[in-house]
DNA sequence: TTGACACATTCCTATATGGGAATATTATGT
DNA sequence: ACATAATATTCCCATATAGGAATGTGTCAA
């Protein structure tokens, strides 16, 4: 098997960095054209439509008509399986307590793990 | 250009929905040796290797030699760029209360963008 | 030493990429 | 109808995959 598409779920989409640059962008912003991103990336117009595109097929943005250009909006709700999973792993850099705490987590499971030297 | 190779940085590492099974596994261990992985993952051992190689080399876990075999462990701090960008989104979809939140911020921010149909 | 175990690496292939260049599509103004 | 603005799509190519198969490497045990 290949890759997976980038268009196949958000973890493969925000793997490139242009893109969450366009979600940095809508985030600040209610909607923006086309043409505002390309001014904002300083990326050819094809270039930045391909990424919108990818975008648009996993959910995290959707496009409405506004006179000849397309307003794009986030939808950042999709991003939120990335944010669940990630999440589950704050405990190991956050606060010293996190840290005290994981530990001895840690070692509360270790007991029933490597028992032996082979 | 191509695609950024997997190796790039975190977010590459991450999109590969194996290599996420694989952290999870580690996360809920102290150590865990690669034909363990094989056995929970049931994926062939050189795969596993692989995609242990990659998250080798963007740190996500490190190796160490315990007779012959290697031990892995995670070091989820690299995941901390990762939930840090991820993290500006949680407003959007946790809470009522986060909603009406970002609908005021946004509403404060759209005088200065679109004041005109052209 | 030899054999077997635990892993890593190499070679293979189909598939998808991101950007460049060129072209197609859609809407507006005249 | 026509020229033009704003976007999307298509064709191009070098590059990198993920997995399968086969092979290499290092370590223990007898």
């Amino acid at each position: 098997m290949a890759r997976a598409p980038t268009t196949t779920d958000a973890f493969n989409a925000i793997a490139e960095p242009r893109r969450r640059q366009i979600i940095d962008l809508l985030a600040g912003a209610g909607e923006r054209a086309v043409g505002d991103l390309v001014g904002a990336l300083r990326l050819p117009q094809p270039a930045v439509s391909k990424h919108l595109g990818v975008l648009r097929s996993v959910r995290i943005v959707s496009v409405s008509r506004r006179g000849r250009r397309r307003m794009y909006r986030l939808n950042a709700r999709e991003l939120k399986p990335v944010h669940d999973w990630v999440k589950t792993y704050e405990r190991f850099w956050s606060h010293q307590l996190g840290r005290i705490k994981e530990r001895a987590e840690q070692k509360a499971r270790e007991g029933s793990s490597q028992p032996n030297k082979p």
